[in-house]
DNA sequence: ATGTCTTTGTGAACGCGTGCACAAAGATAG
DNA sequence: CTATCTTTGTGCACGCGTTCACAAAGACAT
């Protein structure tokens, strides 16, 4: 699909759906991987397949970003990644921080889908004095006292919170108002801001208590009776 | 949120919706904390407040349960913290397997909140040799080889996969062939799996993308020169 | 008992997301 | 140029989830 001259400059009415978004990044993955393997066009049956959705929802989800495709051929696999990666934001630079170097704070930092993306870690900060200058992921801890300055300093408008629940809020405050208006957190707590400032959650307990409660279905479902339900018994 | 399961009933007649069951476990976290404060009731609208929600929402959600709440007063705080507990299945034992000890791996061994919801870590696995019998959280790694025997001698359903990407696809056929019918999984890859095993999974770099997206949106709002800073056309 | 006040539980309306099914568009062959 | 074949892009219908708004239920005071 040589780039012909018939696509529209995206007269999008301002506004791919919320659904829409949460699965381009999915999509960018699977269309990496087949760049990767040098693959010139793909149909949506197969990246819907590869990237686990079903065909009619690619193609309406594409559809919001224009008309990118070839009829009777397929999408222009370097083409998409472009438009996909322009459209997520991700052909400039995000600067993060990540708060809280424990266990998983450690596991962010030497993630690699990091900085294959567009994201930049810009520091690691902690509370403990002690890790101060440890090196970790090739970076050196920073104590949290320097967090206003080096949102500052960075530019950085997205903040990860990997520290325990108690100090979650009392971080998110600070790096708030400091300047970050993207806040990702791995605490398990909800956490408050104010309008304009954007958060998500990644709360592993949950997934796993959602997890529980379909096991927990799926066991009752069989040799059960009429009744359905499992146990139902009234505490006093 | 991500729950793969695409042509089917999804939500029972009898049965919860699936956005209620991923609330309760925000709801249940809400409870536990007045629980602990030893606050004997709450309101729809306070308890809403604390879990991030909004009341109308919460009420037609606990109507799912059953009507648990007294007018005028409001919800007793034990008794639904029993309820919801129940409903989710966390009354029981969930034996749970980690696969791949990494940073994340450790990171998630360590994660306090699975212990106290009835989840119970069975053993911690990795295909590093030089790992197995290394303590991890107070745990033993054991090598991957032992799986099939560890999962069928513990009675595990529930296996979370925290493997590099190259390998989850293999780790969760070996699972759901030990017969694991949820998995949590962390590796950024979309697994496929046979009919009747759900998969969760937790993505940070999709994520980060996601928050990049409504960053990039907020900042061409604003200011906006002549030119249209953020979209653009194609790069001829 | 009666009235007032609070808060639940839910009917109904609405909006978003999904999937079907097909016409339109382009490629390709004759 | 015409016919055929492939695959996109989308109109439409349907179902799930959210929110509103209010009647019903109970607590509490008099």
């Amino acid at each position: 699909m040589a780039t012909s001259r018939s696509h529209r400059p995206a007269t999008r009415s301002r506004g791919i759906p919320e659904a829409t978004v949460a699965r381009l990044p999915l999509y960018l993955r699977a269309l990496t991987t087949l760049s990767e393997r040098s693959v010139p066009t793909v149909s949506s049956e197969e990246l819907a397949t590869a990237a686990g959705v079903n065909s009619a929802k690619l193609r309406k989800d594409f559809s919001y970003l224009g008309s990118y495709g070839t009829r009777g051929v397929g999408y222009d696999v370097e083409y998409l990644v472009y438009q996909i990666s322009r459209e997520l934001g991700l052909t400039q630079d995000w600067p993060v921080v990540i708060v809280g170097i424990g266990n998983l704070g450690a596991a962010l930092a030497n993630y690699g889908g990091f900085a294959s993306r567009g994201f930049r870690v810009a520091a690691l900060m902690d509370a403990d004095a002690a890790l101060a200058g440890k090196l970790v992921a090739g970076l050196p801890v920073r104590h949290i006292d320097e967090l206003e300055a080096i949102v500052e300093d960075n530019q950085v408008s997205i903040g990860v919170i990997a520290t325990p629940a108690g100090a979650a809020q009392e971080v998110c405050d600070r790096l708030v108002t400091a300047g970050v208006t993207s806040i990702l957190n791995f605490a398990p707590t909800v956490l408050q801001v104010p309008e304009g400032v954007d958060v998500r959650k990644v709360d592993l307990s949950i997934e796993l208590q959602i997890l529980a409660f379909h096991e927990q279905r799926k066991a009752g479902e069989q040799g059960q009776g009429p009744d359905g339900d499992v146990p139902a018994v009234m505490p006093a």
